[in-house]
DNA sequence: GTGGTCTAGACCACA
DNA sequence: GTGGTCTAGACCACG
Protein backbone atom coordinates (compact mmCIF):
# COMPACT_ATOMS: atom_id res chain seq x y z
CA UNK A 1 0.00 0.00 0.00
CA UNK A 2 2.79 2.56 0.47
CA UNK A 3 4.64 2.01 -3.17
CA UNK A 4 2.09 3.40 -5.61
CA UNK A 5 3.28 2.09 -8.99
CA UNK A 6 2.10 4.62 -11.93
CA UNK A 7 0.17 6.92 -10.73
CA UNK A 8 -2.44 6.90 -13.98
CA UNK A 9 -2.41 10.64 -14.34
CA UNK A 10 -2.67 11.77 -18.01
CA UNK A 11 -1.61 15.46 -19.51
CA UNK A 12 -3.71 16.35 -22.25
CA UNK A 13 -2.04 18.60 -24.61
CA UNK A 14 -5.40 20.10 -25.88
CA UNK A 15 -6.29 20.62 -22.18
CA UNK A 16 -6.59 24.48 -21.35
CA UNK A 17 -5.54 24.53 -18.03
CA UNK A 18 -1.80 24.59 -17.25
CA UNK A 19 0.03 21.23 -16.90
CA UNK A 20 0.73 22.15 -13.15
CA UNK A 21 -2.70 22.54 -12.24
CA UNK A 22 -4.17 19.27 -14.00
CA UNK A 23 -1.57 17.59 -11.82
CA UNK A 24 -2.79 18.98 -9.15
CA UNK A 25 -6.11 18.41 -10.08
CA UNK A 26 -5.64 15.10 -10.80
CA UNK A 27 -3.84 14.50 -7.83
CA UNK A 28 -5.98 16.17 -5.52
CA UNK A 29 -9.00 13.99 -7.25
CA UNK A 30 -7.10 10.97 -6.36
CA UNK A 31 -6.82 11.41 -3.14
CA UNK A 32 -10.29 13.05 -2.77
CA UNK A 33 -11.71 9.98 -3.79
CA UNK A 34 -9.69 7.64 -2.15
CA UNK A 35 -8.31 6.28 -5.39
CA UNK A 36 -5.25 6.91 -3.81
CA UNK A 37 -5.19 5.49 0.02
CA UNK A 38 -4.19 7.70 2.64
CA UNK A 39 -0.26 7.20 3.60
CA UNK A 40 0.41 6.23 0.27
CA UNK A 41 3.69 7.05 -1.40
CA UNK A 42 3.89 9.46 -4.51
CA UNK A 43 6.29 9.08 -7.72
CA UNK A 44 9.26 11.20 -7.41
CA UNK A 45 9.50 14.36 -9.19
CA UNK A 46 11.97 13.15 -11.06
CA UNK A 47 10.36 9.74 -11.93
CA UNK A 48 6.79 11.75 -12.88
CA UNK A 49 8.24 14.37 -14.75
CA UNK A 50 9.73 11.63 -16.91
CA UNK A 51 6.66 9.44 -17.16
CA UNK A 52 4.89 12.31 -18.23
CA UNK A 53 7.70 13.78 -20.68
CA UNK A 54 7.73 17.09 -19.08
CA UNK A 55 9.69 19.95 -16.95
CA UNK A 56 10.70 18.40 -13.55
CA UNK A 57 9.87 21.97 -12.33
CA UNK A 58 6.67 21.86 -13.31
CA UNK A 59 6.14 18.72 -11.28
CA UNK A 60 7.85 20.04 -8.13
CA UNK A 61 5.42 23.70 -8.10
CA UNK A 62 2.71 20.73 -8.56
CA UNK A 63 3.97 19.27 -5.24
CA UNK A 64 4.29 21.83 -3.13
CA UNK A 65 0.93 23.13 -3.98
CA UNK A 66 -0.91 20.06 -2.99
CA UNK A 67 1.75 19.70 -0.07
CA UNK A 68 0.82 23.73 1.09
CA UNK A 69 -2.74 22.59 0.52
CA UNK A 70 -2.31 19.60 2.69
CA UNK A 71 -3.08 17.28 0.75
CA UNK A 72 0.40 15.80 0.86
CA UNK A 73 2.91 15.65 3.29
CA UNK A 74 6.94 14.60 3.05
CA UNK A 75 8.89 12.68 5.55
CA UNK A 76 12.62 13.82 5.54
CA UNK A 77 14.78 11.41 2.80
CA UNK A 78 11.52 9.21 2.42
CA UNK A 79 9.34 10.88 -0.37
CA UNK A 80 5.77 12.58 -0.45
CA UNK A 81 3.04 10.74 1.08
CA UNK A 82 -0.68 11.33 1.42
CA UNK A 83 -0.96 13.13 4.17
CA UNK A 84 -4.58 12.13 6.94
CA UNK A 85 -8.02 13.84 6.14
CA UNK A 86 -8.11 17.19 8.32
CA UNK A 87 -9.25 20.71 7.68
CA UNK A 88 -7.00 22.03 5.53
CA UNK A 89 -8.39 25.65 4.97
CA UNK A 90 -10.75 27.79 7.29
CA UNK A 91 -14.56 28.09 6.77
CA UNK A 92 -13.58 31.41 5.76
CA UNK A 93 -11.16 30.73 3.59
CA UNK A 94 -13.53 28.06 2.00
CA UNK A 95 -16.30 30.50 1.45
CA UNK A 96 -13.85 33.47 -0.31
CA UNK A 97 -13.10 30.41 -2.93
CA UNK A 98 -16.59 28.90 -3.17
CA UNK A 99 -17.73 32.55 -4.33
CA UNK A 100 -14.73 32.83 -6.70
CA UNK A 101 -15.70 29.40 -8.47
CA UNK A 102 -19.24 29.94 -8.05
CA UNK A 103 -18.60 33.67 -9.82
CA UNK A 104 -16.48 32.46 -12.35
CA UNK A 105 -19.03 29.93 -13.26
CA UNK A 106 -22.07 31.77 -13.61
CA UNK A 107 -19.98 34.56 -15.23
CA UNK A 108 -18.68 31.88 -17.89
CA UNK A 109 -22.05 30.15 -18.16
CA UNK A 110 -24.34 33.12 -18.54
CA UNK A 111 -22.30 34.30 -21.96
CA UNK A 112 -24.05 30.72 -23.42
CA UNK A 113 -27.50 31.73 -22.77
CA UNK A 114 -28.51 27.96 -22.01
CA UNK A 115 -31.45 27.38 -19.89
CA UNK A 116 -30.82 26.91 -16.02
CA UNK A 117 -32.04 23.93 -15.36
CA UNK A 118 -29.76 22.35 -17.94
CA UNK A 119 -26.80 24.10 -16.59
CA UNK A 120 -27.54 22.67 -12.65
CA UNK A 121 -28.55 19.54 -14.19
CA UNK A 122 -25.23 19.09 -16.13
CA UNK A 123 -23.49 20.33 -12.84
CA UNK A 124 -24.93 18.12 -9.99
CA UNK A 125 -24.24 14.80 -12.55
CA UNK A 126 -20.69 15.77 -12.18
CA UNK A 127 -20.83 16.30 -8.50
CA UNK A 128 -22.20 13.89 -7.40
CA UNK A 129 -19.60 11.72 -9.24
CA UNK A 130 -17.17 13.11 -7.19
CA UNK A 131 -18.42 12.24 -3.56
CA UNK A 132 -17.82 8.06 -2.72
CA UNK A 133 -15.18 9.16 -0.54
CA UNK A 134 -18.00 10.45 2.30
CA UNK A 135 -19.78 7.22 1.58
CA UNK A 136 -17.25 4.95 1.68
CA UNK B 1 -32.04 58.03 -26.20
CA UNK B 2 -30.96 55.58 -23.41
CA UNK B 3 -28.53 57.68 -22.63
CA UNK B 4 -26.51 55.08 -19.74
CA UNK B 5 -25.33 57.77 -17.07
CA UNK B 6 -22.93 55.87 -14.95
CA UNK B 7 -23.12 52.06 -15.58
CA UNK B 8 -22.25 51.14 -12.32
CA UNK B 9 -19.22 48.67 -13.29
CA UNK B 10 -16.62 48.52 -10.37
CA UNK B 11 -13.28 47.36 -10.77
CA UNK B 12 -11.97 45.30 -7.38
CA UNK B 13 -8.15 45.27 -7.56
CA UNK B 14 -8.11 42.37 -5.09
CA UNK B 15 -9.86 40.32 -7.89
CA UNK B 16 -8.21 37.80 -9.32
CA UNK B 17 -9.85 38.80 -12.97
CA UNK B 18 -7.74 40.79 -15.17
CA UNK B 19 -9.39 44.21 -15.35
CA UNK B 20 -11.06 43.96 -19.11
CA UNK B 21 -12.22 40.61 -18.26
CA UNK B 22 -13.82 41.94 -15.03
CA UNK B 23 -15.13 44.74 -17.33
CA UNK B 24 -16.33 42.51 -19.93
CA UNK B 25 -18.19 40.12 -17.41
CA UNK B 26 -20.04 43.56 -15.79
CA UNK B 27 -21.47 44.26 -19.30
CA UNK B 28 -22.28 41.56 -20.24
CA UNK B 29 -24.28 40.38 -17.01
CA UNK B 30 -26.19 43.97 -17.37
CA UNK B 31 -26.83 43.23 -20.89
CA UNK B 32 -27.96 39.85 -20.30
CA UNK B 33 -30.07 40.43 -17.18
CA UNK B 34 -31.76 43.38 -19.11
CA UNK B 35 -30.54 46.11 -16.68
CA UNK B 36 -29.12 47.35 -19.91
CA UNK B 37 -31.52 48.00 -22.41
CA UNK B 38 -31.10 47.09 -26.00
CA UNK B 39 -29.72 50.21 -28.44
CA UNK B 40 -29.03 52.12 -25.40
CA UNK B 41 -25.56 53.67 -25.70
CA UNK B 42 -22.27 52.77 -23.60
CA UNK B 43 -20.01 55.07 -21.88
CA UNK B 44 -17.55 56.30 -24.42
CA UNK B 45 -14.20 54.49 -24.15
CA UNK B 46 -12.43 57.82 -22.47
CA UNK B 47 -15.03 58.07 -20.34
CA UNK B 48 -15.19 54.90 -18.57
CA UNK B 49 -11.67 54.75 -18.23
CA UNK B 50 -11.50 57.96 -16.66
CA UNK B 51 -14.45 57.03 -14.69
CA UNK B 52 -12.93 53.62 -13.29
CA UNK B 53 -8.93 55.19 -13.25
CA UNK B 54 -7.71 53.24 -15.73
CA UNK B 55 -6.43 53.46 -19.31
CA UNK B 56 -8.68 54.16 -22.03
CA UNK B 57 -6.97 50.88 -24.24
CA UNK B 58 -8.05 48.55 -21.30
CA UNK B 59 -11.81 50.34 -21.78
CA UNK B 60 -11.40 49.82 -25.58
CA UNK B 61 -9.70 46.13 -25.71
CA UNK B 62 -12.83 45.05 -23.31
CA UNK B 63 -15.48 46.72 -25.86
CA UNK B 64 -13.69 45.69 -28.71
CA UNK B 65 -14.23 41.43 -27.06
CA UNK B 66 -17.99 42.48 -26.62
CA UNK B 67 -18.67 43.60 -30.01
CA UNK B 68 -16.77 40.56 -31.41
CA UNK B 69 -18.83 38.71 -29.16
CA UNK B 70 -22.10 39.90 -30.35
CA UNK B 71 -22.90 42.29 -26.96
CA UNK B 72 -22.56 45.29 -28.32
CA UNK B 73 -22.23 46.65 -32.05
CA UNK B 74 -20.39 50.08 -33.25
CA UNK B 75 -21.55 53.10 -34.89
CA UNK B 76 -18.78 54.62 -36.22
CA UNK B 77 -18.42 58.19 -34.69
CA UNK B 78 -20.89 58.14 -32.50
CA UNK B 79 -20.49 54.94 -30.05
CA UNK B 80 -21.18 51.46 -29.02
CA UNK B 81 -24.77 50.60 -28.56
CA UNK B 82 -26.38 47.33 -27.02
CA UNK B 83 -27.20 45.01 -30.03
CA UNK B 84 -30.00 42.89 -30.47
CA UNK B 85 -29.50 39.32 -29.11
CA UNK B 86 -29.09 36.27 -30.89
CA UNK B 87 -27.37 32.96 -30.77
CA UNK B 88 -24.30 33.09 -32.31
CA UNK B 89 -22.73 30.09 -31.07
CA UNK B 90 -23.57 26.42 -32.66
CA UNK B 91 -24.93 23.71 -30.27
CA UNK B 92 -21.57 22.23 -30.39
CA UNK B 93 -19.62 24.70 -29.29
CA UNK B 94 -21.93 25.78 -26.30
CA UNK B 95 -21.97 22.03 -25.17
CA UNK B 96 -17.82 22.54 -25.10
CA UNK B 97 -17.85 25.47 -23.21
CA UNK B 98 -20.42 24.56 -20.93
CA UNK B 99 -17.98 21.36 -20.39
CA UNK B 100 -15.14 23.45 -19.61
CA UNK B 101 -16.44 25.58 -17.24
CA UNK B 102 -18.43 22.62 -15.46
CA UNK B 103 -14.94 20.50 -15.35
CA UNK B 104 -13.04 23.57 -14.16
CA UNK B 105 -15.76 24.60 -11.69
CA UNK B 106 -15.88 20.69 -10.31
CA UNK B 107 -12.19 20.46 -9.75
CA UNK B 108 -12.08 24.10 -7.98
CA UNK B 109 -14.66 23.14 -6.06
CA UNK B 110 -13.60 19.67 -4.67
CA UNK B 111 -10.52 20.75 -3.22
CA UNK B 112 -12.68 22.63 -1.08
CA UNK B 113 -14.09 19.51 0.59
CA UNK B 114 -17.88 21.12 1.34
CA UNK B 115 -21.06 19.00 0.57
CA UNK B 116 -22.52 19.25 -2.83
CA UNK B 117 -25.94 19.87 -1.75
CA UNK B 118 -24.68 23.04 -0.33
CA UNK B 119 -22.50 23.72 -3.32
CA UNK B 120 -25.48 23.22 -5.44
CA UNK B 121 -27.86 25.17 -3.18
CA UNK B 122 -25.38 27.74 -3.72
CA UNK B 123 -25.07 27.46 -7.45
CA UNK B 124 -28.88 27.18 -8.03
CA UNK B 125 -29.41 30.61 -6.17
CA UNK B 126 -27.17 32.91 -8.30
CA UNK B 127 -27.88 31.45 -11.85
CA UNK B 128 -31.64 32.28 -10.85
CA UNK B 129 -30.45 35.80 -10.20
CA UNK B 130 -29.90 35.81 -14.62
CA UNK B 131 -33.61 34.26 -15.14
CA UNK B 132 -35.33 37.89 -15.38
CA UNK B 133 -34.13 38.81 -18.61
CA UNK B 134 -36.27 36.23 -20.85
CA UNK B 135 -39.80 37.53 -18.31
CA UNK B 136 -39.01 41.32 -19.25
CA UNK C 1 7.18 18.44 -33.96
CA UNK C 2 5.64 20.43 -37.44
CA UNK C 3 8.16 23.15 -36.07
CA UNK C 4 7.14 26.18 -39.00
CA UNK C 5 10.13 27.94 -39.99
CA UNK C 6 9.19 31.41 -41.46
CA UNK C 7 5.51 31.63 -42.19
CA UNK C 8 5.45 33.22 -44.94
CA UNK C 9 3.45 35.83 -44.33
CA UNK C 10 4.28 39.43 -46.22
CA UNK C 11 2.69 42.76 -44.84
CA UNK C 12 1.86 44.94 -47.55
CA UNK C 13 2.35 48.49 -46.26
CA UNK C 14 0.35 49.91 -49.34
CA UNK C 15 -2.50 47.39 -48.20
CA UNK C 16 -5.60 49.26 -46.76
CA UNK C 17 -6.47 46.31 -44.62
CA UNK C 18 -4.62 47.11 -40.88
CA UNK C 19 -1.49 44.86 -40.71
CA UNK C 20 -3.17 42.74 -37.47
CA UNK C 21 -5.92 42.19 -39.92
CA UNK C 22 -3.45 40.89 -43.20
CA UNK C 23 -2.11 38.36 -40.29
CA UNK C 24 -5.39 37.31 -39.52
CA UNK C 25 -6.47 36.80 -42.98
CA UNK C 26 -3.06 35.34 -43.90
CA UNK C 27 -3.06 32.74 -40.50
CA UNK C 28 -6.41 31.99 -41.06
CA UNK C 29 -6.16 31.28 -44.90
CA UNK C 30 -2.89 29.02 -44.34
CA UNK C 31 -4.73 26.76 -41.67
CA UNK C 32 -8.27 26.71 -43.81
CA UNK C 33 -6.20 25.52 -46.51
CA UNK C 34 -4.72 22.97 -45.05
CA UNK C 35 -1.30 24.61 -45.54
CA UNK C 36 -0.73 24.96 -41.94
CA UNK C 37 -1.24 21.26 -40.58
CA UNK C 38 -2.81 20.87 -37.25
CA UNK C 39 -1.16 20.74 -34.56
CA UNK C 40 2.07 22.63 -35.76
CA UNK C 41 3.44 25.43 -33.72
CA UNK C 42 3.07 29.10 -34.92
CA UNK C 43 6.07 31.26 -34.87
CA UNK C 44 6.59 33.44 -31.50
CA UNK C 45 4.86 36.86 -31.08
CA UNK C 46 8.28 37.90 -30.82
CA UNK C 47 9.93 36.11 -33.46
CA UNK C 48 7.20 36.80 -35.79
CA UNK C 49 7.08 40.67 -34.75
CA UNK C 50 11.13 41.00 -35.65
CA UNK C 51 10.29 38.96 -38.37
CA UNK C 52 7.97 41.37 -40.12
CA UNK C 53 9.47 44.16 -38.45
CA UNK C 54 6.26 45.13 -36.45
CA UNK C 55 5.27 45.26 -32.99
CA UNK C 56 4.71 42.37 -31.02
CA UNK C 57 1.33 43.61 -29.43
CA UNK C 58 0.34 43.48 -33.15
CA UNK C 59 1.07 40.25 -33.42
CA UNK C 60 -0.42 39.17 -30.13
CA UNK C 61 -3.66 40.93 -30.86
CA UNK C 62 -4.11 39.03 -33.93
CA UNK C 63 -3.42 35.78 -32.25
CA UNK C 64 -5.59 36.89 -29.42
CA UNK C 65 -8.25 37.03 -32.38
CA UNK C 66 -7.11 33.60 -34.10
CA UNK C 67 -7.68 32.28 -30.78
CA UNK C 68 -10.53 33.61 -29.89
CA UNK C 69 -12.36 32.07 -33.54
CA UNK C 70 -11.25 28.89 -32.92
CA UNK C 71 -8.22 27.99 -35.40
CA UNK C 72 -5.60 28.21 -32.81
CA UNK C 73 -4.86 27.35 -29.35
CA UNK C 74 -2.50 28.37 -26.47
CA UNK C 75 -0.25 26.42 -24.32
CA UNK C 76 0.98 28.35 -21.51
CA UNK C 77 4.23 28.85 -21.16
CA UNK C 78 4.50 26.83 -24.67
CA UNK C 79 3.33 28.54 -27.53
CA UNK C 80 0.56 29.21 -29.73
CA UNK C 81 -0.36 25.63 -31.92
CA UNK C 82 -3.31 25.20 -34.51
CA UNK C 83 -5.99 23.82 -32.89
CA UNK C 84 -8.10 20.84 -34.50
CA UNK C 85 -11.38 22.40 -36.91
CA UNK C 86 -14.60 22.64 -35.39
CA UNK C 87 -18.05 24.60 -36.05
CA UNK C 88 -17.81 27.18 -33.69
CA UNK C 89 -20.71 29.83 -34.77
CA UNK C 90 -24.60 28.67 -35.08
CA UNK C 91 -25.96 28.45 -38.56
CA UNK C 92 -27.91 31.62 -38.38
CA UNK C 93 -24.83 33.68 -37.09
CA UNK C 94 -22.80 32.54 -40.27
CA UNK C 95 -26.02 33.63 -42.97
CA UNK C 96 -25.85 36.73 -41.35
CA UNK C 97 -22.16 36.97 -42.07
CA UNK C 98 -22.49 35.41 -45.73
CA UNK C 99 -25.17 37.73 -45.92
CA UNK C 100 -23.16 40.84 -44.78
CA UNK C 101 -20.08 39.75 -47.27
CA UNK C 102 -22.11 39.37 -50.13
CA UNK C 103 -23.91 42.91 -49.51
CA UNK C 104 -20.81 44.79 -49.33
CA UNK C 105 -19.03 43.18 -52.14
CA UNK C 106 -21.81 43.83 -54.31
CA UNK C 107 -22.00 47.24 -53.49
CA UNK C 108 -18.43 47.55 -54.14
CA UNK C 109 -18.58 45.72 -57.28
CA UNK C 110 -21.39 47.26 -59.35
CA UNK C 111 -19.12 50.97 -58.77
CA UNK C 112 -16.81 49.08 -60.92
CA UNK C 113 -19.51 48.96 -64.18
CA UNK C 114 -18.41 45.43 -64.97
CA UNK C 115 -20.41 42.46 -66.95
CA UNK C 116 -21.28 40.00 -64.04
CA UNK C 117 -20.28 37.05 -66.25
CA UNK C 118 -16.60 37.92 -65.30
CA UNK C 119 -17.02 39.33 -61.90
CA UNK C 120 -18.10 35.98 -60.85
CA UNK C 121 -15.54 34.07 -63.17
CA UNK C 122 -13.14 35.65 -61.45
CA UNK C 123 -14.87 34.75 -57.63
CA UNK C 124 -15.13 31.41 -58.55
CA UNK C 125 -11.34 30.74 -59.57
CA UNK C 126 -10.38 32.29 -56.16
CA UNK C 127 -12.75 29.66 -53.92
CA UNK C 128 -11.74 27.30 -55.61
CA UNK C 129 -8.09 27.59 -54.75
CA UNK C 130 -9.70 27.22 -50.89
CA UNK C 131 -11.69 23.08 -51.48
CA UNK C 132 -8.30 21.41 -50.77
CA UNK C 133 -8.41 20.85 -47.34
CA UNK C 134 -11.46 18.38 -47.56
CA UNK C 135 -9.88 16.43 -49.59
CA UNK C 136 -6.41 16.59 -47.73
CA UNK D 1 -37.56 64.79 -64.71
CA UNK D 2 -35.69 66.74 -63.69
CA UNK D 3 -36.53 67.60 -60.20
CA UNK D 4 -36.37 64.72 -57.75
CA UNK D 5 -38.54 64.52 -54.96
CA UNK D 6 -37.67 62.94 -52.16
CA UNK D 7 -34.70 60.00 -53.05
CA UNK D 8 -35.89 57.13 -51.00
CA UNK D 9 -32.44 56.36 -48.98
CA UNK D 10 -32.64 54.91 -45.89
CA UNK D 11 -30.25 54.90 -43.32
CA UNK D 12 -30.33 51.64 -41.27
CA UNK D 13 -28.74 52.07 -37.76
CA UNK D 14 -27.85 48.98 -37.65
CA UNK D 15 -25.97 49.05 -40.77
CA UNK D 16 -22.02 48.46 -40.18
CA UNK D 17 -20.84 50.65 -42.92
CA UNK D 18 -20.66 54.01 -41.89
CA UNK D 19 -23.75 56.07 -42.80
CA UNK D 20 -21.54 57.76 -45.35
CA UNK D 21 -21.20 54.75 -47.39
CA UNK D 22 -24.59 53.77 -47.15
CA UNK D 23 -25.58 57.02 -48.79
CA UNK D 24 -22.77 56.41 -51.89
CA UNK D 25 -23.66 52.99 -51.98
CA UNK D 26 -27.80 53.88 -52.10
CA UNK D 27 -27.12 56.39 -54.83
CA UNK D 28 -24.81 54.94 -56.54
CA UNK D 29 -26.85 52.11 -56.85
CA UNK D 30 -29.91 54.07 -57.90
CA UNK D 31 -27.68 55.37 -60.98
CA UNK D 32 -26.78 52.27 -61.87
CA UNK D 33 -29.61 50.37 -62.08
CA UNK D 34 -31.57 53.68 -63.88
CA UNK D 35 -33.85 54.35 -61.05
CA UNK D 36 -32.04 57.73 -60.59
CA UNK D 37 -32.49 58.94 -64.11
CA UNK D 38 -29.92 60.96 -66.32
CA UNK D 39 -29.42 64.48 -65.74
CA UNK D 40 -32.10 64.57 -62.63
CA UNK D 41 -31.01 66.89 -60.03
CA UNK D 42 -30.38 65.69 -56.51
CA UNK D 43 -31.82 67.07 -53.13
CA UNK D 44 -29.16 69.89 -51.60
CA UNK D 45 -27.10 68.50 -49.18
CA UNK D 46 -28.93 70.37 -46.31
CA UNK D 47 -31.89 69.12 -47.43
CA UNK D 48 -31.12 65.44 -47.36
CA UNK D 49 -29.26 65.85 -44.32
CA UNK D 50 -32.57 66.99 -42.69
CA UNK D 51 -34.19 64.59 -44.75
CA UNK D 52 -32.59 61.68 -43.20
CA UNK D 53 -31.76 63.58 -39.97
CA UNK D 54 -27.83 62.91 -39.97
CA UNK D 55 -24.81 66.01 -40.39
CA UNK D 56 -24.83 67.95 -43.68
CA UNK D 57 -21.18 67.28 -43.79
CA UNK D 58 -21.77 63.60 -43.77
CA UNK D 59 -24.06 64.11 -47.06
CA UNK D 60 -21.55 66.45 -48.55
CA UNK D 61 -18.83 64.01 -47.92
CA UNK D 62 -20.89 61.77 -50.23
CA UNK D 63 -21.70 63.49 -52.58
CA UNK D 64 -18.11 64.60 -53.21
CA UNK D 65 -16.95 61.39 -53.27
CA UNK D 66 -19.60 60.39 -56.30
CA UNK D 67 -18.83 63.58 -57.58
CA UNK D 68 -15.09 62.47 -58.11
CA UNK D 69 -15.90 58.82 -59.11
CA UNK D 70 -17.82 60.46 -62.17
CA UNK D 71 -21.47 59.44 -61.09
CA UNK D 72 -22.43 62.90 -60.33
CA UNK D 73 -21.59 66.31 -61.54
CA UNK D 74 -22.37 69.84 -60.18
CA UNK D 75 -23.53 72.74 -62.49
CA UNK D 76 -22.49 75.97 -61.03
CA UNK D 77 -25.23 77.18 -59.11
CA UNK D 78 -28.04 75.16 -59.79
CA UNK D 79 -27.04 72.07 -57.40
CA UNK D 80 -26.13 68.30 -58.28
CA UNK D 81 -27.50 66.42 -61.27
CA UNK D 82 -26.73 62.69 -62.31
CA UNK D 83 -24.02 63.16 -65.03
CA UNK D 84 -24.17 61.21 -68.30
CA UNK D 85 -22.24 58.13 -68.18
CA UNK D 86 -18.90 57.53 -69.44
CA UNK D 87 -15.90 55.29 -68.59
CA UNK D 88 -15.18 56.47 -65.17
CA UNK D 89 -12.76 54.68 -64.09
CA UNK D 90 -9.58 53.30 -66.07
CA UNK D 91 -9.30 49.43 -66.54
CA UNK D 92 -6.04 49.34 -64.75
CA UNK D 93 -8.09 51.10 -61.42
CA UNK D 94 -11.46 48.45 -62.19
CA UNK D 95 -8.95 45.79 -62.06
CA UNK D 96 -7.19 47.19 -58.53
CA UNK D 97 -10.60 47.59 -56.67
CA UNK D 98 -11.75 44.66 -58.33
CA UNK D 99 -8.73 42.75 -56.96
CA UNK D 100 -9.49 43.80 -53.31
CA UNK D 101 -13.04 43.54 -53.02
CA UNK D 102 -12.55 39.86 -54.29
CA UNK D 103 -9.58 39.57 -51.93
CA UNK D 104 -11.80 40.89 -48.84
CA UNK D 105 -14.69 38.52 -49.94
CA UNK D 106 -12.41 35.16 -49.96
CA UNK D 107 -11.23 36.31 -46.59
CA UNK D 108 -14.30 37.21 -45.33
CA UNK D 109 -16.53 33.78 -46.23
CA UNK D 110 -13.73 31.78 -45.68
CA UNK D 111 -13.53 31.78 -42.13
CA UNK D 112 -17.37 31.04 -42.26
CA UNK D 113 -16.64 27.17 -43.79
CA UNK D 114 -19.58 26.81 -46.12
CA UNK D 115 -19.59 25.20 -49.51
CA UNK D 116 -18.09 27.27 -51.90
CA UNK D 117 -21.40 26.41 -54.56
CA UNK D 118 -23.75 28.02 -52.05
CA UNK D 119 -21.43 31.06 -51.90
CA UNK D 120 -21.31 30.91 -55.47
CA UNK D 121 -25.03 30.73 -56.17
CA UNK D 122 -25.80 33.57 -53.46
CA UNK D 123 -23.62 36.19 -54.72
CA UNK D 124 -25.01 35.03 -58.74
CA UNK D 125 -28.66 36.18 -57.31
CA UNK D 126 -27.87 39.14 -55.76
CA UNK D 127 -25.65 40.18 -58.18
CA UNK D 128 -28.44 39.50 -61.18
CA UNK D 129 -30.36 41.92 -59.26
CA UNK D 130 -28.35 44.70 -60.64
CA UNK D 131 -27.99 44.13 -63.99
CA UNK D 132 -31.07 45.91 -65.82
CA UNK D 133 -29.47 48.82 -66.57
CA UNK D 134 -27.61 47.53 -69.28
CA UNK D 135 -30.64 45.60 -70.92
CA UNK D 136 -33.11 48.47 -70.71
C1' DG E 1 -16.60 64.32 -30.08
C1' DT E 2 -16.55 58.83 -31.24
C1' DG E 3 -14.01 54.13 -31.78
C1' DG E 4 -9.84 51.63 -34.06
C1' DT E 5 -4.97 50.82 -34.77
C1' DC E 6 -0.15 50.94 -33.85
C1' DT E 7 4.10 51.64 -31.20
C1' DA E 8 6.92 51.38 -27.01
C1' DG E 9 8.02 49.49 -22.89
C1' DA E 10 6.86 47.28 -18.51
C1' DC E 11 5.36 43.27 -15.51
C1' DC E 12 3.25 38.75 -14.75
C1' DA E 13 2.51 33.49 -14.79
C1' DC E 14 4.01 29.25 -16.81
C1' DA E 15 7.56 25.81 -18.50
C1' DG F 1 11.93 30.98 -23.38
C1' DT F 2 6.41 31.41 -24.06
C1' DG F 3 1.84 34.21 -24.21
C1' DG F 4 -1.19 37.74 -21.55
C1' DT F 5 -2.14 42.21 -19.52
C1' DC F 6 -1.60 47.00 -18.66
C1' DT F 7 0.03 51.73 -19.35
C1' DA F 8 1.28 55.74 -22.20
C1' DG F 9 0.94 58.34 -26.08
C1' DA F 10 0.27 58.92 -31.03
C1' DC F 11 -2.44 58.94 -35.46
C1' DC F 12 -6.48 57.85 -38.28
C1' DA F 13 -11.48 57.83 -40.12
C1' DC F 14 -16.12 59.16 -39.14
C1' DG F 15 -19.76 62.54 -37.66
Amino acid sequence: MARSQALMIEIATGDARPISKQIVDGIRMKVATGALALASQLPSVRGLAQQLGINPNTVAKAYAELTAEGWLESRQGLGLFVAPPRQRLSRAERDKRLDEAVSRFVHDVVALDLPAGEVLARLDLELQAFAPKKTA
